[in-house]
DNA sequence: CACGGCGATATCTTTCAGGTATTGCCGTTC
DNA sequence: GAACGGCAATACCTGAAAGATATCGCCGTG
């Protein structure tokens, strides 16, 4: 049995008339016979009563007729789902993220995502840049955004994009005596209570602070050691000393606290953007739209990885 | 699109692999590659994936695959609802029926088909017989019973057959001096307070006492007239007077009561069975049969009816 | 009784599903 | 790195069947 004999079925419930089905099936009235003939045969069963006053569908061709129109739509709905599915507007999109990506770039491309793409299913798992990196190869994330590059066995089967750059900053209490300073020296950092993360940042912060601070990193020793940046915040605002995080934390507005650049400014990874390479998903393409469109200077870069792959 | 595209993506999808998708599906892998191919052009997008390790359904795929499956499934279940439907296995049957048809008849027919037809959805109307009649011409009702054959316009359309005989016959407490008679004789009748029914059954039965009481019927004048046979019986029971009621009376199961026969044996209308005689519908047939089974010596009479005309 | 509307049948044409043979592309293996 | 092999795509051919045209048979109607 072929789609077309239920098209056909259904054209001639509709009509209740022979001629009239098959003009509007577009085809002559005989092939229209042969057919409804052929699919009576077929299931078995007369389907339809010929009747001077019409052709009128039988008990057994109601119940097949109510079955025809489910299919039909079904047909027409599959065509309909895989076109929206290929453009992208539809589907499913696994997010690795690093935790302190939440604060700068992930509220805005989310919004402007969810917005673009409302019926693609979001789901964000916050992890460590060596774990979505495995979860990517493995194929159990499509995109992650990660400190530094990916790393690990299977990373070159890996795009990767910078979006941003960071270097460490301080924050202090608007009470406190830098609060007033545009920035604030290694010298005076050492003499200082230091508040650190011990988050995914904080290897990386620490390195940073390291070759900031200079042999003598012994202020680190006795640094408070703060579960996230939200936290080093919360501690510099009540005076426990000088919070010290990347330079994203800016972006976490809070009362009675300022935020000072360091000098000299010590850079930490980039925030870089990485998914498979082999991976076509057009739910993939339109998240990396939404990723060019929110930070404009990613665009070349993005466009340079993915031109000598298409 | 046709079915056979359905068919062949599930396939393909099933067995990620050309050459044995093809094979399962009775078919060489050429054709189907072409089908496959025609597919993505007509849909439009990519269904599936060409790898080194096997043939995989995009996402555009996946949305397609899924409706596709449930199409497929629909029209398999098209096939079988139509069979079901042919066989009078499903369907609805609309049944009137006068109210004393409760009494003998109908609680084995109906439970009878109900075993039978389980999921045939029982439509039943109690209703007086020349509603019935105008019911069935109409085409509101499929099957009727009645108190003799249906009358009025379109009555030469219907089939009937008389399902089974009736009379009159007395009912009395068991305390009444005839409760140990056999039978029970109009000049008997002619002394006692008598109880007759306003249902129905009345107009026959009375036409019937008419006869039987000859030109003094007097006695009827100052009958009690009950709704129904129950109350016919609760009103006999409680010692008001003989009651007087269709013979189809005694399947009332009722202590403290006694059933007579009258003399002389006066009959009444037949109860009727009676349907549309252009009806094909299995469901009908189904209950015909039952009708059969269930009353013996209706069978001869039912094949009589329906022989000329198929 | 002739006519006209309608579905079925007969016959022919054309399209296209499917078969066979072959090519092209990789990945694997000596 | 060259030969091999597995796999899908392509080229081309064949046959079945969808569809067109012409006609028939059946009724109901004027």
């Amino acid at each position: 049995m072929e789609a077309r004999h239920l098209r056909y079925a259904v054209a001639l419930a509709e009509h209740e008339h022979f001629g009239r089905a098959a003009g509007a099936l577009g085809i002559a009235q005989p092939p229209l016979s042969k057919q409804i003939a052929d699919l009576e045969r077929e299931v078995g069963a007369r389907l339809f009563d010929r009747t001077r006053q019409g052709v009128f569908p039988t008990a057994a061709g109601e119940a097949f007729l109510a079955r025809a129109r489910r299919a039909l739509d079904e047909i027409a709905a599959a065509t309909v789902d895989a076109g929206r599915a290929a453009r992208g507007e539809t589907g499913r999109l696994r997010l690795g993220f690093i935790a302190s990506a939440l604060l700068d770039p992930l509220p805005g491309v989310l919004s402007r995502f969810g917005r673009e793409r409302p019926d693609v299913r979001l789901e964000l798992h916050e992890m460590a840049t060596s774990r979505s990196s495995s979860a990517l190869v493995a194929g159990e994330l499509d995109v992650a955004l990660t400190l530094g590059p990916p790393r690990g066995a299977g990373a070159e089967q890996l795009v990767s994009v910078p979006v941003g750059r960071d270097h460490v900053i301080a924050v202090v209490s608007a009470a406190h005596p830098y609060a007033g300073q545009r920035s604030v020296s290694a010298g005076q950092l050492r003499r200082q209570p230091l508040i650190v993360s011990a988050g995914e940042d904080e290897p990386a912060v620490v390195a940073g602070l390291r070759a900031l601070l200079g042999a003598d990193s012994s202020a680190l020793g006795g640094a408070t050691v703060a579960r996230d940046v939200h936290t080093i915040i919360g501690l510099a605002a009540s005076g426990v000393g000088v919070g010290l995080g990347p330079s994203r934390m800016r972006t976490v507005p809070r009362p009675g606290v300022r935020f000072c650049e360091v000098t000299p400014r010590t850079p930490l990874p980039d925030l870089v953007l990485s998914f498979a390479a082999r991976d076509r998903s057009p739910v993939l393409r339109a998240f990396l739209d939404t990723i060019r469109k929110t930070c404009p200077d990613v665009g070349a870069a993005l466009d340079d990885r993915l031109r000598p792959h298409t």
